[in-house]
DNA sequence: CAATTTTTTGAAAAAATACTACATTTTTGT
DNA sequence: ACAAAAATGTAGTATTTTTTCAAAAAATTG
């Protein structure tokens, strides 16, 4: 918890002379930690070891290590957390709030990637002779922006957001193929079968999904992410942006693996690009 | 700035003893913030004058207010700094790396956006008779996340990255139609045709692009973000995440903007889905 | 309600830490 | 190669923080 609001909460735990150290930082914390130690004694009113008990109460090794945590909960400007949508937010408002919720997801699902399974993803999908890209609904612009990026590799991707395709291209698959299944909740009854599907032709199954959903035990491997929930009347947006950005991270591991000569290859392909584009 | 951005950016003008010092604080700012004045001179290998000038030169008023501003960097979740995927680095490295870019990302896009310009696109979307999400490449992922975001409002809406598609699209379309053009650079020919074309048939073109490009210049109501540069070699990833985040707040703006009795409504598409999942 | 124990508090000394002045070394320009 | 300027370090000084310990206040008990 946040320093500043530790000390709201734990105001009545406080001894009284304590209680009027709390009562100055909290009236002007920026004054606390721009104060010594003698000074801000002074306007509690109260002696300096009292000062010093009262950081040491709240977990920190003495004053200047206090004014360090005093200082780094002033600085979340707005802390990450319980940025839900109010009713009556205005433009300004909900627009920080999603961008904010949409950092924030990203830092969770970074600490919760295993990226010892980042790895072995990226060791098969070099190793493909041909990657898919399977998502539905919401995950299918996922699945679109991977082929997208995978493309540029000069290899053989495809990506298909219709259950009629993916079935068909799971059967015609290989086992050299790489299939990556995208879905958040991981229990879309028709992805488990296209995982099922593309099992038996041994291709290898890739998810990007819940951890022990039905789909991950479906697959060969799993990148599972912790997203803080949706909690929300209207739609599923952090995972997405979350699973985009693993995809950012696997094209990156990709390009990485194949040296330095591959690179170059994109150099080009971005070149291209330039030619339907007008003059600055 | 933020201070640990600040030494990484002026690492360039410190002599030589300073430099240590600065390499020291970037390698471990964890460290630097709990070490003393002493500590972290005998781990730079430099005299105890020298980090206190160091400190000056950042405009600090010292050692331990050098030890404040740096803590208020880092209490925001985590160094955002030049983070750009290195030659060597391994999975770990990456990963966080470029999550940690895509957050630094989304702070700028979030701090440059015009939250006025987004209230008018909100406006501009509920009155619309159908809404059109055009995107090419890169941005057809966005756009198509887009459609399946505002499709959810039972609403007419399309969406296409198909050059010839969106011009048939444009050909008929009325006064009443909103067409979303996305595209990171604004500089696509075929894009700033597809605007012209909408705007003859008085057709509402909002640009998510780059601010006072050629393509900014047909639109009716441009919404622009600065994202730091994709430096690298890569592809473009920071801007989509950017632009799909936009995107939720497009959404977000407009469910409110419809009231409550709207939103029930998506409540029983989002149940729609469930039928679609397996048990838990 | 007084006696005893416990807790709280602050003065002063001790320790740790940071800063200043100045000397020495290194770099830069001629 | 020399002088001037800049950078760096040594050593002493000042500041700040922490510890110690004794007094005061509050709580507990007979």
């Amino acid at each position: 918890m946040n320093t500043l609001e530790k000390i709201t909460t734990n105001l009545d735990s406080f001894s009284k002379s304590e209680r009027k150290v709390a009562e100055v930082i909290i009236a002007s914390p920026q004054t606390a930690i721009h104060s010594s130690i003698a000074a801000l004694a002074k306007l509690a009113d109260v002696s300096e070891p009292t000062v010093n008990r009262f950081c040491r109460r709240l977990d920190t090794k003495g004053f200047p290590d206090f004014k360090l945590h005093l200082a780094q909960s002033l600085a979340n400007g707005t802390p990450y957390v319980n940025r839900n949508v109010d009713e009556d937010d205005g433009p300004e408002a909900y627009t920080n709030k999603i961008f904010e919720t949409a950092m924030a997801s990203l830092e969770s699902a970074k600490n919760s990637l295993d990226t010892a399974a980042v790895n072995r993803a990226v060791d098969l999908l070099t190793q493909a002779n041909k990657i898919s890209f399977f998502g539905l609904g919401a995950s299918a612009s996922v699945a679109q922006d991977a082929m997208n990026k995978f493309f540029r590799f000069n290899l053989p991707v495809s990506y298909f957001d219709d259950v009629v395709m993916m079935r068909m291209s799971c059967i015609v698959a290989t086992e050299e193929d790489v299939i990556v299944l995208i879905s958040h909740t991981g229990r879309t009854k028709s992805m488990i079968d296209i995982a099922h599907l593309a099992k038996q032709n041994d291709s290898t199954v890739i998810g990007i999904t819940a951890k022990d959903s039905p789909l991950a035990k479906e697959c060969n491997l799993v990148l599972s992410m912790e997203v803080p929930e949706d909690t929300d009347v209207f739609m599923p947006m952090a995972s997405r942006i979350a699973q985009m950005t693993l995809i950012d991270v696997l094209a990156t591991g990709f390009t990485l693996r194949r040296g330095l000569k591959f690179r170059e290859n994109l150099k080009r392909v971005k070149q291209s690009l330039i030619e339907s584009r007008v003059d600055r």
